[in-house]
Order: structure tokens, then C-alpha cells, then sequence
DNA sequence: CTAGGGGTAGGG
DNA sequence: CCCTACCCCTAG
């Protein structure tokens, strides 16, 4: 056995089995014990090893001292902390000792330096950086690194594989940590939502006042780790079963809870004495109970016990029959009635005989049914109306008319209100306000103001594509909601112009026209086959070469529309990019995963023109210079003048491709004129998240006047 | 009067 | 039960 070895052997066994508790007795790490070895070896001061001098006294310091002067300092440097003697710090604990050398040396430089001066005697073996960088070992693995590789498909729906299996307990507790700092953000806008604990907590001690309270100030568990989860929910069929813990339940949704007759009698009380309409005031009156209900719940019950009291019946259902059309649903024409509308909900009521007389006429007018109940429960009155105006939908032409009020007078809703020439006579100023921040929310907010929590994460959440797509065209993801929004935005193809100069977004925009029921799926081509679900991180998205093939061979669509076809996205700021994507429409740039700056090819210093119809029919390479999403832009706050609005369309952040309805040539020119990258890197708002879909709210918006006719 | 944000209606 | 467009309240 060669002496190193024995010493090696020695020092493990000191510093293993003995451990070191004080403060200088120890080797913080196996890495100094190695080198607090290579330095005894190296001087040959190995007293100990004869004198009987115990190693750990030699390891401390003591033999130093005695022994070696010189290298004491190094040994007293070394073992600066205490080991706790357990193996596995030794083993683990390598970067947090780094970091404690370190500051040490920053701390103490001339202590370092000593080490180094006295090294004229002894060459000291550098102690540091290979072991150091072998040894790192990270405790907090990188959780978002680069995708060199697409991710495979998903199978349905194209939902990702869960990143972890929701199990063990370093992953999940990062999920936990994530998804509590979420929490507090929307905590707000789901503090009357029963999460998973306050369930648990109802569920061991019977609802009270002082429950109810607390479950008003709960702040759910699990929020949304990001609008994508959440929006997921609607996806949970397709949860791993093995998502079982609270997180994973709450991502799922509320379970639905039956209505108790206590429950509805409380709420019909509630109504009677409050009124229709003051859901949040009956569920928080405290002669209530209601059992983790919010008040779209209390507002959802009421509509399924007195349909007649609603304000507005509900609409029969249609669906779509295998030949397309329309037909009735087996509900279409009855009233909602209980234990048919809301299957489960309404059971018999066996064990109340109160509830019974109530609920068990079977009739399906409950109202009227109980109306001798309600006497006795001291309902004497109708229930009194919502004082609530009636909601009017916004059209097209109000939109449109929105749009342009605001180039007009701004913020000025009132104003805007007041022009005849808008027809809005009819709509409160904040009503006008309201809208364009949802029609237009880029523009709102570019015009400085703020908007809706969620308005702005809708935005990163909804895959652009299926936003984009008309209602004739299934989206590429076809998920439940971008049907139900499909449907709604029916009309919405008659829109023109208004839009195109709002959106610059990593969003594709079609053409009007492209609302024709001859398009489909497969005419998006592969150019966008890409758009796989964003986890709403707005990750780059880089369009496949193939668009311009499509756009080739779709000429004839794009150039019978009457606007132009715009696309805007997100592109690597690398033009080496283009070359080594596959063509294969199926590929991500793997540059793409970096979050480098991105391209543009139309700013805001070429797109000063408001309107997408006095686009230029080829496109303009943008000057670098221009590219500074600061530039002028504050001067567009808040708007008040008309010399400013055009502004408001500008896009100051966010890259954006045009392609005007003209050979796409001139559109595969200008991508290989990009610019290059250093050019762009300054002042790229690399975020890029926000904003994104501001053409949702417009899909909807027309939508809600489309809606009108279903 | 407006901005911000909460509440509700109505469709899903 | 969920979503969100629309309505409403209120501080400044």
C-alpha cells in the first residue's frame, strides 16, 4: 500500500467515521480532503504517521502548527468549515463550499495570496477548478434547457408528456413552489373558487360561518401554473391517472358537488332578500351557507331552479349532425328542469321531507311548483330583477366604429361616446373602454394603458393559430375551446382591415376570404404544422421555409381576398436558421428553444402606416437603426391627439413579417434580406409574451354579435 | 371623467 | 362547472 493510500485510507476514516465538529477540524469536502493530502504528501511532513500524533491532529491543524508552518495556513484555509460527517456531504456538498471558498477569498485576499507567495518552497497543487467543475454537482438540475430534438407528438390533443411524474419530490416541489407564487397572482380572481384544501377542510368539520369566511380568504392552492395549465383543464380526460395529488386536482377542475336542499333553499332565501343578481352578496351573507359554492355557482343554480326568473332563458342547444347540419339536442325545448338539465344534481330527495314537496313534483316548473314553499320560507315577492342594463353585444360595424373613434379622440370614451357618427349613443363610455380592451388589446396597450389580468395571459395562452382560424377551418388543435370560439367568431370574417394593423404577433392572420367552407385543415400546409401547443411561455416560434410554398401554391386564395395576407411571427435572429431547418414543415429550429433576440422585418418604423391596406406591396427591409421598441414610443401614451395615433398601431417590440398579397417571391426575397443579427439585438424586447393574441378578444368579439344569432 | 378591476349573464 | 364578454363600481 503506497503511502498515499494510506493516507487516503486514514483520512477517511478520520473524516468519516469520527466526523469533525469544530470549526476547524474538519474537511468540508472530500475535494479539500484530497488536497489537504497532496499537500502533506508533498511536503513530507508526515510526523504523524510515526509519532503516533493522532491523524486527526494533523488533519486539524495541530501538526501544522508544529510541524509545518507554512503549509498550516494552507491547511487552516482548507478546513475553514465544519464537516458534519456525513457521507453524503462529502459527496454532495461541493459547490455550496465552493461558494464559501470564494467569498473567503474574496473576503480575504491576502490570505490567498499567501498561500500562493508561500508556495516558493512548495509547489502547492491548485486545489480548485477541475475537481471543482467534476465535482459540481447541481442540486437544482436545469429544468428548461434547449430542445434539439422536436419532442415527440403527443398522442391526443397534442398534450405534452407531464415533465414530471407528479411523485417524487423534488420535481413536484418545484411544481408546488411554482405554482404558489401563481397562486398569489390570481388569488384574486379565484378566492371564491374551492380548492382542493378548503374542500378537505369542509369535509372534516361541517360548514360555518366561520368556514365560509375562511374560504372567502383562501387563496386556492392551486393556481394555474400558467394560462396553458389552466387551460388544460378542459384536457383533463386525458390526465395521467396517476395525477393524484392535490396540484394535479386542482388542474383538473372543481369536482361538481351536488346541491344540497339546504343549499338552494339558502340561495333562494338569498335571492328573495337580495335580489337576482347579487350572487356575491347572497353568498357572502352571512344567514347563508352555501357549501365552497362561488357566486357563478349560486348564479348557475338559480338558473336551473327558476328558469322562469332567469333574465333570459337559455337557448336551445344545437349541435351538428353527421350531415353538418344543425339538429336539435334531445334537451332542445324542454325547460330546464330538474334532474335533466343538471343530471346528478337534483337526485330525489329522499331524506328531506321539505325538500320533497319543494323539488319532487317532477313537473319541471319549480318555480311555480314551490311557490307555497317559498311562502313558508317567508318568500312572499317575486324575486326581485337584476337592475343590470342588458348586455348588447358589440357588432363588426361597432367595432370597427370602436377602432376608429379611437383614432379620433383616444381614450377619450365619453367623446367617443358622444360622436354621432359612431352610434354609440346607446353604450356607457366604460363600455366603449371595455371593449377595445378586449378588441383591441395591443393597441390599448401600447397606448399605455393597463389591461385585464386576463386578457393579457389569454394572450400567451391561446395557440395563435387555431386564434386565427375562421370558423370554417378547424384549427390544428382542436380542443374544445377553440371550437366553442370557432363558433362564435362566425362572423367575425367579414372583418377587414381593422385588425391587420393591431396584430403583430407571432400569430399567423388569414385572409378573410380564407373563411370560405372550402379551406380546411390541410391548406394551412406544413408551414404550420409547427405550432404545437405553447405552454404559453411564448417561446419563439420559427415557421418552416414551406410557408412560402404554400403561399406559392395558394396564390390564387390569397389574392382573391380583399386584404392582404399577414403574417406575423416570431423568427430566429439567426439567419443560418433558414438553412438548417428541415424542410419538412415538422421541425423546430433548435435556436429557437435560446430565446435569442428575434427578427423583425417590419417595426414600427415601417409599419408608421396605420392601415394594413396602405402596406407597400413589397416589402420594406427595415433600417437596423429602427429597431428599438423605445423609439418614440413614449410619445404614444395614452393618446390624445389625433397626431398620435397612428401610433397606437405601431408595433415597438414585437417582430412581424408582412406579406402582402403579391408573388411570394418578393416575400422569400426579403427573408434572405433580413437584417443581420448583431443589428438587432439591441433593445429587442426579448419577453415578448405580452400581448400575444390580441386578435382573441376581436374573434370573440364579433363573436358575441354572431352569437346573437345561435 | 377615466382607469382599474370586480361581478354577472349567458353560452359552452 | 367553465369561460369570457359585458356590465358595474369606485378611487383618483
Amino acid at each position: 500500500m503506497t503511502l498515499r493510500k494510506m493516507v487516503v485510507k486514514g483520512l477517511l476514516q478520520v473524516g468519516i467515521m469520527q466526523g469533525r465538529s469544530s470549526r476547524t477540524g474538519g474537511y468540508q469536502s472530500f475535494r479539500h480532503l484530497i488536497y489537504a493530502l497532496q499537500v502533506t504528501n508533498c511536503c513530507c511532513r508526515l510526523d504523524w504517521t510515526n509519532s503516533g500524533a493522532p491523524i486527526s491532529q494533523v488533519l486539524n491543524g495541530a501538526v501544522s502548527t508544529q510541524h509545518a508552518p507554512e503549509p498550516a495556513s494552507t491547511t487552516q484555509y482548507v478546513s475553514a468549515a465544519p464537516f458534519s460527517g456525513k457521507l453524503i456531504d462529502l459527496l454532495l456538498d461541493t459547490s455550496q463550499n465552493l461558494t464559501h471558498e470564494r467569498r473567503r477569498a474574496g473576503d480575504q485576499p491576502e490570505e490567498t495570496s499567501r498561500v500562493v507567495s508561500e508556495n516558493s518552497i512548495i509547489t502547492l497543487p491548485q486545489p480548485a477548478q477541475p475537481p471543482a467543475k467534476t465535482a459540481r454537482r447541481p442540486r437544482i438540475p436545469p429544468l428548461l434547457q434547449g430542445l434539439h430534438q422536436p419532442p415527440p407528438l403527443p398522442p391526443n390533443g397534442r398534450l405534452f408528456p407531464p415533465i414530471t411524474d407528479g411523485v417524487s419530490g423534488f420535481e413536484q416541489e418545484i411544481c408546488e413552489r411554482i405554482q404558489s407564487g401563481n397562486a398569489t397572482q390570481e388569488a384574486r380572481a379565484k378566492k371564491d373558487g374551492d380548492d382542493f384544501a378548503t374542500r378537505t377542510v369542509e369535509q372534516i368539520s361541517p360548514p360555518s360561518a366561520h368556514s365560509k369566511q375562511n374560504r372567502a380568504e383562501q387563496i386556492p392552492i392551486l393556481s394555474p401554473i400558467s394560462p396553458g395549465i389552466k387551460n388544460s383543464r378542459k384536457r383533463r380526460t386525458e390526465a395521467s391517472p396517476s395525477d393524484t395529488a392535490p396540484v394535479a386536482q386542482k388542474q383538473q377542475g372543481r369536482k361538481r358537488k351536488k346541491w344540497s336542499d339546504e343549499e338552494t333553499r339558502d340561495l333562494l332565501l338569498g335571492v328573495s332578500r337580495l335580489g337576482i343578481g347579487n350572487w356575491k352578496k347572497i353568498l357572502h351573507c352571512s344567514d347563508f351557507e352555501f357549501q365552497g359554492r362561488t357566486a357563478v355557482d349560486l348564479k348557475d343554480r338559480f338558473r336551473v331552479c327558476c328558469p322562469g326568473d332567469s333574465s333570459k332563458p337559455r337557448k336551445p342547444k344545437q349541435r351538428k349532425g353527421v350531415d353538418g347540419k344543425t339538429v336539435r339536442s334531445p334537451r332542445t325545448g324542454a325547460r330546464p328542469v330538474v334532474g335533466e338539465d343538471v343530471p346528478n344534481v337534483e337526485s330525489p330527495p329522499s331524506e328531506s321531507p321539505a325538500a320533497k314537496e319543494l323539488f319532487a313534483e317532477g313537473a319541471g316548473d319549480i318555480h311555480r311548483m314551490n311557490h307555497t314553499e317559498l311562502v313558508k320560507l317567508g318568500i312572499h315577492t317575486p324575486f326581485a330583477k337584476s337592475k343590470r342594463r342588458a348586455r348588447h353585444a358589440f357588432s363588426v360595424v361597432d367595432d370597427e366604429n370602436l377602432l376608429k373613434g379611437f383614432e379620433k379622440h383616444g381614450a377619450a370614451w365619453q367623446a367617443m361616446r358622444d360622436d354621432k357618427d359612431l352610434g354609440f349613443e346607446t353604450r356607457h363610455p366604460t363600455d366603449l373602454r371595455d371593449r377595445f380592451r378586449i378588441r383591441y388589446p395591443e393597441a390599448y396597450e401600447r397606448a399605455g394603458y393597463k389591461l385585464k389580468a386576463k386578457i393579457k395571459s389569454r394572450g400567451r395562452d391561446v395557440n395563435a393559430v387555431e386564434e386565427k382560424e375562421p370558423k370554417q377551418d378547424p384549427p390544428l388543435d382542436s380542443n374544445q375551446r377553440s371550437e366553442a370560439r370557432e363558433k362564435r367568431s362566425a362572423k367575425d370574417n367579414s372583418r377587414t382591415l381593422n385588425d391587420n394593423e393591431l396584430e403583430e404577433r407571432p400569430v399567423l392572420r388569414f385572409p378573410a376570404a380564407r373563411s370560405s367552407a372550402h379551406t380546411s385543415t390541410t391548406d394551412l400546409g406544413p408551414a404550420f404544422s409547427n405550432f404545437a401547443e405553447n405552454d404559453g411561455s411564448l417561446s419563439p416560434i420559427i415557421l418552416n421555409r414551406n410557408i412560402l410554398q404554400w403561399a406559392d401554391a395558394n396564390t390564387t386564395t390569397m389574392s382573391s381576398t380583399s386584404n392582404s395576407v399577414y403574417f406575423g411571427t416570431y423568427l430566429s435572429r439567426d439567419p443560418s436558421a433558414y438553412n438548417t431547418i428541415p424542410h419538412d414543415g415538422l421541425h423546430i429550429n433548435p435556436l429557437a428553444t435560446l430565446k435569442l433576440p428575434m427578427l423583425t422585418l417590419s417595426d414600427h418604423t415601417s409599419s408608421t402606416l396605420p392601415i394594413m391596406q396602405n402596406y407597400p406591396t413589397t416589402i420594406n427591409p427595415v433600417p437596423s437603426s429602427s429597431i428599438d421598441p423605445a423609439l418614440n414610443w413614449s410619445s404614444f401614451q395614452k393618446p390624445n391627439s389625433s397626431s398620435s395615433q397612428h401610433n397606437l398601431l405601431r408595433t415597438p417590440n414585437l417582430p412581424t413579417i408582412v406579406f402582402p398579397h403579391v408573388p411570394a417571391i418578393s416575400a422569400r426575397t426579403t427573408v434572405h434580406n433580413l437584417p443581420p443579427p448583431a443589428d438587432l439585438l439591441s433593445g429587442m424586447d426579448l419577453d415578448g409574451g405580452e400581448g400575444v393574441g390580441a386578435e382573441h378578444g376581436g374573434t370573440n368579439a364579433s363573436a358575441f354579435g354572431a352569437a346573437d344569432g345561435r
